[in-house]
DNA sequence: TCAAAAGTGTTCTTGATACACCCATGC
DNA sequence: GCATGGGTGTATCAAGAACACTTTTGA
């Protein structure tokens, strides 16, 4: 099982990497990732997985395909359920980060050259994340809870590598009527504060239930 | 490894199954599949597979989901790759449905009891199907080589379980210009004959390549 | 001449896009 | 007072939805 993790953190799209500390690949970067055991599923291998590396429960996580070359694994024959996972980076930043020594956050822009068929999996989780983010509302997984409509625009222009219409976005997403604007403000740098909200993940789930499609 | 083989014929979406010789659930109607051999791939696998049981080559496969639920063969751990096919069936009919003794082509509305967790599978490739089918071109994977505007109504109409309209379906797909008039025309019953079309693969991929998003 | 499916246009409504200025704050 | 990002509305255009009658054939 392998574990592509991705966070979202000064405005950039973050892949958490471990460094490889053994043959094959020693040295280079690699997914996190490692067998599952046979008395559990692979949801629950990848979470105990996920939960080792970044310390973080809680997180969005789903399968992603798994990949069955023969020659993917140099030293024998290993097929690889892949998942991905979203998590609140900025919420937890500096947990995150420290937790395991060899751990690292790369963002997405500038990695180093991946161990074994990496790359071809993150490419993967890039496509299937750029396709999800439009019609589901996995973008909040990777926004703190409490976010800004400028983070939520940067967010998805870093997610989907465009540029997108201030108005336009905001006049959309708070049409769902799913954001709730909270009391605070988020007050940095030296310019107007910024109204705070939530995203309201029950009613999301009901309107989802009632057929509501979202799509940015 | 476990293959969800759909087919459309007679305006209905079918299913290929398999009656198991042998327990656990002998008797009972399961989804082809098999074990994957340490030298070749998943995807050789469930062509191998399907191609044994249907005898047909070139057909639409892809993979759908890998399922790992502890306790779904009540023998021993196994991990299954599920795939989902879609094949021409109304081009081969006569040979598909003969090739094996125990299978046997099923409308999806009107299923037996399956074995392990093969409804799962089965829920599972049904949702991937109608999510895919009305932004890729895989309806016509499931069409003859030359089919009507109705047939391909119908089809979607099986598929996605809905009612659609005459007029705006045909403006739609016609407006792609991703379907060729045939100089044939198709008569079935005494009312007037409907045009045959096949559908440009080529040029769809080329508009693809371009950004093109085809959408029903 | 009748039954049965094939074929064809227009109107209305809705949502997408494009676009420019004022506001609140810290320095 | 000025630099910085936060916040807001309207006009235009394109696509989707609703809808009914004529055509061609075989029996």
């Amino acid at each position: 099982m392998d574990c592509v993790v991705f966070g979202f953190d000064e405005g950039e799209l973050k892949l958490l990497l471990i460094e490889r500390g053994l043959e094959p690949f020693k040295g280079r970067w690699a997914l996190p990732g490692g067998f599952v055991r046979v008395n559990e599923t692979l949801d629950e291998a990848a979470r105990r997985e996920l939960v080792g590396e970044t310390g973080l429960k809680n997180v969005f996580l789903e399968q992603l395909y798994t990949f069955g070359e023969v020659e993917r694994d140099p030293r024998e024959r290993v097929v690889s359920v892949a998942y991905y996972a979203l998590v609140k980076l900025s919420d937890h930043r500096a947990k995150a980060a420290t937790d395991a020594a060899n751990a690292q956050w790369f963002p997405v822009s500038k990695l180093p050259k991946l161990a074994f068929d990496h790359a071809e999996i993150l490419r993967m989780a890039l496509a299937r994340l750029q396709g999800k983010v439009r019609y589901q509302s996995i973008g909040f997984e990777l926004l703190p809870e409490k976010f800004t409509l400028s983070q939520l625009q940067h967010l998805y222009e870093a997610v989907l590598e465009t540029e997108l219409d201030k108005r336009n976005l905001r006049k959309k997403v708070l049409s769902f009527g799913l954001l709730v604007p909270l009391e605070e403000t988020q007050m940095v740098g030296r310019h107007r504060p910024a109204q705070l909200f939530r995203f309201d993940q029950k009613r999301y789930e009901q309107l989802r239930k009632k057929g509501f499609h979202f799509e940015i």
